[in-house]
DNA sequence: CAATAGATCATCT
DNA sequence: GATGATCTATTGC
């Protein structure tokens, strides 16, 4: 079963850091792919001026003022695409931008998406790297997680070891620098770099 | 190893 | 018309 609505109808801060550890799946049975989240980026509303919804509700910030549990897909650089997942109540912005994965499953089907990756810890250790992993594009803007193609899970029981949670400053960004909003799960090789 | 250039386009000014 | 929540290849120590 995915995680289910409330989860995510919370405060960015928390949802980012309990999203550590959850397995990310998409595709059909035939094409199945799936991978641990192992590092997440807060993005806020108002006062956080790095995030796309500091300056309110646009066309395209709509699906983060949205209702909570959704995914909001965006291209960056005109090249790559970059997976959030919209936390906080409807009404209220707060995204995590989903930084880093360990692929579990379908590696084949990763592996052919990113031809340049040398290793497995290459195929999704950065944000435009995993979308083109697991196979996300803007066309899941404004998926719903809790359903659907593109879900998360809990970790499978007596699967998941336990874990610290390290946290930094955001990366990539030339706003709001200070804030320490990226949360990666300490000593994990899988982390972006 | 570090630094940098280039690719390429939706969004907002 | 400028600007990115990036990645890769290449150049230079």
């Amino acid at each position: 079963m995915p995680l289910p609505r409330h989860f995510y109808n919370r405060p960015a801060v928390e949802v980012a850091r309990d999203l550590l550890g959850k397995i990310l799946v998409h595709g059909p049975a035939r094409a199945k792919t799936a991978a641990r989240i192992v590092e997440t980026e807060a993005y806020l509303g108002a006062g956080d001026q790095a995030a796309h919804s500091a300056r309110g509700l646009t066309p395209r910030t709509r699906v983060i003022f949205g209702p909570p549990g959704h995914a909001y897909v965006y291209l960056i650089y005109g090249m790559y695409e970059c997976l959030n997942i919209v936390a906080e109540a409807e009404g209220a912005a707060g995204c995590l931008l989903i930084r880093a994965l360990e692929p579990l499953t379908g590696i084949g089907h990763m592996r052919r998406r990113r031809p340049t990756a040398r290793g497995i810890e290459d195929l999704a250790n950065g944000p435009g790297k995993l979308t083109l992993a697991m196979g996300i594009t803007r066309r899941h803007n404004g998926a719903d997680l809790t359903r659907g193609a593109l879900t998360v899970h809990a970790a499978l029981d007596g699967t998941a070891e336990p874990f610290e949670i390290a946290v930094s400053p955001r990366i990539g960004i030339t706003q709001s620098r200070e804030l320490p909003l990226r949360f990666y799960i300490a000593g994990n090789r899988f982390v972006s770099r």
